[in-house]
RNA sequence: GCCUCUGUAGCUCAGUCGGUAGAGCAGAGGACUGAAAAUCCUCGUGUCGAUGGUUCGAUUCCGUCCGGAGGCA
């Protein structure tokens, strides 16, 4: 009886733990085509701060999902998990293996557990008039609106996040069909992949520390400077204006901080970001985690990640 | 050498009119379904510099010593 489906391998972790050479070196050995799980590499143009692999880097591995969009258009998880699934299966098309590769755990899960997007949409008006609401009469007072057509959804929520608040309402209001229930219709598709997920991690939270760290450096020795004034002077940023690394710059630009503290501040939110990597990540049980400081150099390394890919195909 | 100030959580400091202490930052843990590199929640025991004394009891008062800062010579 012939499994129907899709072998999916993924690689995930925090940010600088290796992902990017791991995927290359699988690639290579099982001939696959990596498609990128990260929210900020979708960009063009921002390559530095994102920590993009360069054409030498990919080593011929076509890299998908990566480097197309302009940083002024608006992005999200349903938009992601749409074109990941399609592009996923014109790879499986050519008989190569897709291997999933990134850091934001929001859109790996989209897609590995294949969640359904419903043609919601967002309606920025209604946004701006929630929002405007919140200011008059408090977020509490939209959070029991919430309560009253979805006590579900609104007791899950915490007066103070209120964009979580904005945006299931937003959901009632276009569809008439509340938050709560959209998440459950949304996990009603069984998955069309076999999947296995490998977590890159540390033993030691202070060995990745120190790689982030050194990693930032490189980026502003690397011209990160340049790129930042290059991307922030596009109007309109969205998605993009969130990376790490631009926001922190341009408080050095607009001369309210100096470039060592716009730099610590860069490092500090990327540390931050791991952390919030790994709690994302930790919560999954289906990884199987290889320590990146249990092993004595990439090589050794890649060679337990393909020992368990191998039932894989 | 003398005088003054100072030594409390990883850092910056508050505080206890004597009953063993608390904020901010840092850090840690967690949540997460259309901006997710975002957004949000929770978490503070530390020889209160060391040592003697007074006291039922000292981080708090007194003495001495050791660090640090400033002033006068």
């Amino acid at each position: 009886m012939a499994d129907e489906k899709i072998p999916l391998a993924v690689v995930l972790g925090p940010t600088a733990s290796g992902k990017t050479a791991l995927a290359v070196d699988l690639a290579l050995r099982f001939g696959g085509e990596i498609v990128s799980a990260d929210s900020m590499q979708i960009y063009k143009g921002m390559n530095i701060a994102t920590a993009k692999p360069t054409p030498a880097e990919m080593r011929g591995v076509p890299h998908h999902l990566m480097d197309f969009l302009d940083p002024s258009e608006g992005f999200s998880v349903a938009d992601y998990a749409a074109l990941a699934h399609q592009t996923i299966r014109e790879i499986r098309s050519r008989q190569r293996l897709p291997i999933l590769a990134g850091g934001t755990g929001l859109y790996i899960d989209a897609v590995v557990n294949n969640i359904s997007f419903a043609e919601i949409k967002t309606d920025p008006r209604l946004r701006e008039e929630l929002m405007q609401l919140a200011q008059q009469k408090g977020a509490v007072y939209l959070l029991n609106e919430l309560k009253g057509f979805d006590p579900d959804t609104a007791a899950k929520l915490h007066p103070n996040n209120l964009p979580r608040i904005i945006r299931a309402i937003e959901v009632y209001r276009l569809t008439g069909v509340t938050m709560a229930e959209h998440q459950r219709r949304s996990k009603m598709n069984p998955t069309p992949y076999r999947s296995v997920l490998i977590g890159l991690g540390f033993r030691d939270r202070q060995k990745l520390y120190e790689r982030i760290d050194a990693r930032v450096d490189r980026m502003l020795e690397n011209g990160l400077l340049e790129e930042a004034r290059t991307v922030l002077q596009k109007k309109g940023l969205k998605t993009a204006a969130q990376a790490i690394g631009y926001k922190e710059l341009k408080r050095y630009f607009d001369g309210e901080e100096s470039l060592a503290e716009a730099a610590e501040k860069i490092r500090q939110e990327s540390r931050r970001y791991a952390k919030r990597q790994l709690t994302w990540f930790r919560k999954n049980t289906s990884v199987s985690w290889l320590y990146v400081d249990d092993y004595q150099n990439m090589e050794e390394l890649a060679e337990n990640a393909a020992e368990k890919l191998k039932n894989l195909l």
